[in-house]
DNA sequence: GTCTATATCAAGATAGAC
DNA sequence: GTCTATCTTGATATAGAC
């Protein structure tokens, strides 16, 4: 169920927020530019900053959100019981193909902890370190193989004809055999 | 050993390539700009566009040269007999540790796989094919994994504390188990 | 092979009025 | 909360002279 915290940013911020998730997720990073974000509310780029310091604290504040949503889909996976491995990576994959810009800008850069809302990126880490047994080495390599297999899969990486979800299960098969 | 093929380039844009790969490396990808490159051999930046068409043929001369070296690292990891995919690994590794920011370059984007010198993308994929026992979903698994590995720790993304020699070690047993 | 001059564009951000 | 006007910076790229 959606526990709804309380809102940490004014009512205008929010919108400010939401305008700015859908330039990035619909004309992807480069576009995520407070003139397009300002435009898209049908207000000038100056008025931003009314309500965020600057670029990073508005961007900080997407990354936060996603990393709540993330959790989210995490924390539903592999309903009743605790997640397995393989219901992670499908929500893991699932997640990437249908924000793919924001994953990228979630987990493909160094990432300003110091703006983030505290706790969400250990929000998202928990379910994964579950599954893989509370073993930390484990939850790392396994999340590193789905961030390989999703960074490869968005920037085209693997060549036309390949399988990429047997290379998914060959991974995934290697990671839950005991 | 060095087979030396013949350079594709003139020997000015061969320069020009070196000066550009300097830049990269020491400063990052955000300033590899036609200016910074052509201050680094003391001439403007207008000069270059003799040379080269676009500032994306002079990338992807510096990522063929990035996947030729690759491919010369992977060639002698294992030295003998066939590399293993832990030789292969711990290679990767060492390149992307010693040339971060030309990793990024070659890894982390699309790739103008027009623009590069033909069929050295394929060389360097070749040992990995083989060491995966000629099984291309494992040895997809595989590279999505040491990519995974390598951009977390290149970006940061691993917690202060964490113990990334472990995650390594634990994915690779993972995939060399049988 | 390199130069100057320039076109074009666009980014983040601030000052100060309303 | 938003505006206009502006600053500052810097990018790729072209034209045409030398």
């Amino acid at each position: 169920m959606a526990s709804s915290a309380p809102d940490r940013l004014t009512p205008r911020a929010r919108e400010i927020v939401t305008a700015a998730r859908e330039v990035l997720e619909s004309e992807g990073l480069a576009a995520l530019t407070m003139r397009n974000v300002a435009a898209r509310l049908g207000i000038r780029a100056p008025s931003l900053y009314k309500h965020f310091p600057d670029k990073d604290a508005l961007e900080a504040a997407i990354i936060s959100d996603g990393f709540v949503e993330m959790a989210e889909e995490f924390e539903g996976a592999g309903d009743g019981g605790a997640a397995l491995l393989v219901d992670l990576a499908a929500a893991y994959r699932a997640f990437a193909r249908a924000h793919p810009h924001l994953y990228r800008l979630m987990t493909d850069q160094e990432l300003r902890r110091d703006l983030l809302v505290p706790g969400v990126e250990e929000r998202a880490a928990l379910p994964v370190y579950l599954a893989a047994g509370e073993n930390a080495d484990r939850a790392r390599a396994a999340w590193a193989f789905a961030h390989g297999m999703t960074m490869l899969e968005l920037t085209g990486r693997f060549p036309p004809g390949a399988d990429v979800e047997a290379a998914w299960d060959t991974g995934l098969r290697a990671f839950t055999a005991r």
